[in-house]
DNA sequence: TTATTGTCTTTTATCTGGAAAAAACAATTT
DNA sequence: AAATTGTTTTTTCCAGATAAAAGACAATAA
């Protein structure tokens, strides 16, 4: 037993997509550069879309013979890297019940339950540690720290010095960088996203996450920008499955957007300060009410 | 092949400091605790000396029947872990020469190298990831992003941010907590060191270190908290071998302690402040100075 | 009783092996 | 020539195995 073929098949799934989309696929090197694998797997995804008659391949000729049916598709589970696998049910767990501060963490075990191996649990448990929810006992076991309010507060207010510092940075750039771009775009997306609020509120999470890591970067600090990967960690999980308010929580913060966009282009330290302030202060909030009052007592959602 | 043994060694060499100082030893689970490891491991180690005629042990009784020679002792490179091999190698080339930044790096290669097995060298980048000077191609291999002027910059700029606000946190705490008690130990350390800087001022980094991790701990917050490894790291590898005005340096950053702590004493904001501000400058301009001006130009020391 | 020792079980740390994926190289095709 | 395809080599990813170390339980001594 050796490396899984996950990233053949989700490759695969991938390029599916892009067959029905066009009816015909581009060189190989071009492939692998969009799906993001090398040539290896892209020649191993062609071989068997040319198997199973969904394309004729011919050297640089690949063109669609039929339009792939769902039958086509690997199963989604079989997609996954086992560290894939591992995160998104440890961080169920973990952000969910059943997390007591203090519960001890065994690799074995863990890695039993979700039919991976150890050397895969060790590695994600030492990537997950940096997000500051586990300790490692040295030689021994790692524990729980639990996803408290403590955990909250310590979190939010690293984010807020950190984004009132990038959000200082982002008004004094010049002119001509590209982040002004960027951002005249992302306040499209933000303005097309506030007329249709009420069937796609869903959307706002990775609008918002694309926002603030824009103005994340203008920090040029390696470090802040990769701590916004521990408040989206906590987003992207946590919100997942806490949907209370999620319509009128996504339609607050998006106005929010609107206005901090606004003082930033105001190149106005003072006005950038209070929009950024007003917004990051709602996003505690958010986060606070949100959250179990003691550790622990947490719905867990159905897997 | 499997686990090496080099806990029981290092236990086993600091033990017999222990036994040559005492004369005889406690009960197995105090042992335990002193050495920072398990009874088993603590068994395993009296039974060698047992073996070797160290001491005459009975039950509870373990008397000491001769002084521990230079033999007795196992050789340190035994003592180390891959994990502390690999650390110490990997760190002293990076922050070295010949890592321009955009090398990148072989896991296997580095194994073979240092005679460690490949997990144990993927654990540790992962591990090491953390400090930003390294970043991971999916599905790829490391690259170096280079111990650089800008890595410097950055560093500092995040460190100034969270001992501001700890220093402010730490005279804001009540005058019955434990910290004060602590900072006056440290002050006496430091008067004791400045009358002698003469020829212990080599003893400064260790202080230095502690000075600081008490300052940041006055935050509660964990991720200021633990921040301070990345500053520990540097500091530690990047001074072992840059000596340069070694004892000015640390006379310098020694005196500038001793005003930092009598601001902390006055608890008065601007002071405090003042203090800190002129002490981290010093710090951030000794760090620049000591660094190579392009990556890749520093002396290499020798192993 | 309570701490300590003796023994047994579980878990971690690390190496090895091998398939998947990437990367490098060579041969074609446009 | 420049890009694309065909082929070979190298490296990563991950499961499995195992000795070391930790932890748990039982027996014994103070």
């Amino acid at each position: 037993m050796a490396k899984g073929n996950n990233v053949y098949k989700d490759a695969y799934n991938r390029c599916l997509g892009l067959l029905e989309a066009a009816g015909s696929l581009p060189s190989e090197p071009e492939l692998g550069a969009t799906l993001g694998v090398s040539r290896t797997t892209v020649r191993s995804v062609l071989a068997r879309m040319a198997e199973t008659g969904l394309i004729a391949w011919n050297k640089r000729d690949k063109k669609a013979l039929r339009k792939p049916c769902p039958d086509d598709f690997f199963p989604v589970a079989e997609t996954d890297s086992p560290s894939e696998i591992i995160e998104r049910s440890f961080v169920r767990r973990l952000l969910g019940a059943g997390a007591e501060a203090g519960t001890q963490i065994n690799e074995l075990e863990l890695a039993r339950e979700l039919g991976v191996g150890t050397t895969s649990v060790r590695e994600f448990l030492i990537r997950f540690s940096r997000f500051g929810l586990i300790e490692k006992r040295r030689n021994s076991h790692w524990v729980l720290k639990g996803f408290t309010r403590d955990f909250a507060l310590e979190l939010t207010e690293i984010r807020e010095m950190f984004e009132l510092r990038s959000a200082a940075a982002f008004a004094a750039l010049p002119q001509d960088d590209p982040a002004w771009a960027e951002l005249d775009r992302l306040e499209s997306e933000h303005h097309a996203l506030a007329r249709a609020i009420a069937t796609r509120f869903n959307e706002f999470s990775e609008l918002d996450e694309r926002f603030h890591r824009l103005i994340h970067r203008a920090s040029l600090n390696r470090f802040i920008v990769d701590f916004y990967d521990v408040i989206a960690m906590i987003f992207h999980y946590h919100y997942q499955w806490n949907k209370a308010d999620e319509r009128q929580r996504n339609e607050t913060a998006l106005q929010e957007h609107l206005a901090y966009i606004a003082a930033l282009r105001s190149r106005d330290p003072a006005k950038v300060d209070a929009a950024c302030r007003r917004h990051l202060n709602s996003a505690r909030q958010t986060l606070l009410i949100s959250m179990p009052e003691t550790a622990g007592d947490a719905e867990i959602p159905a897997e």
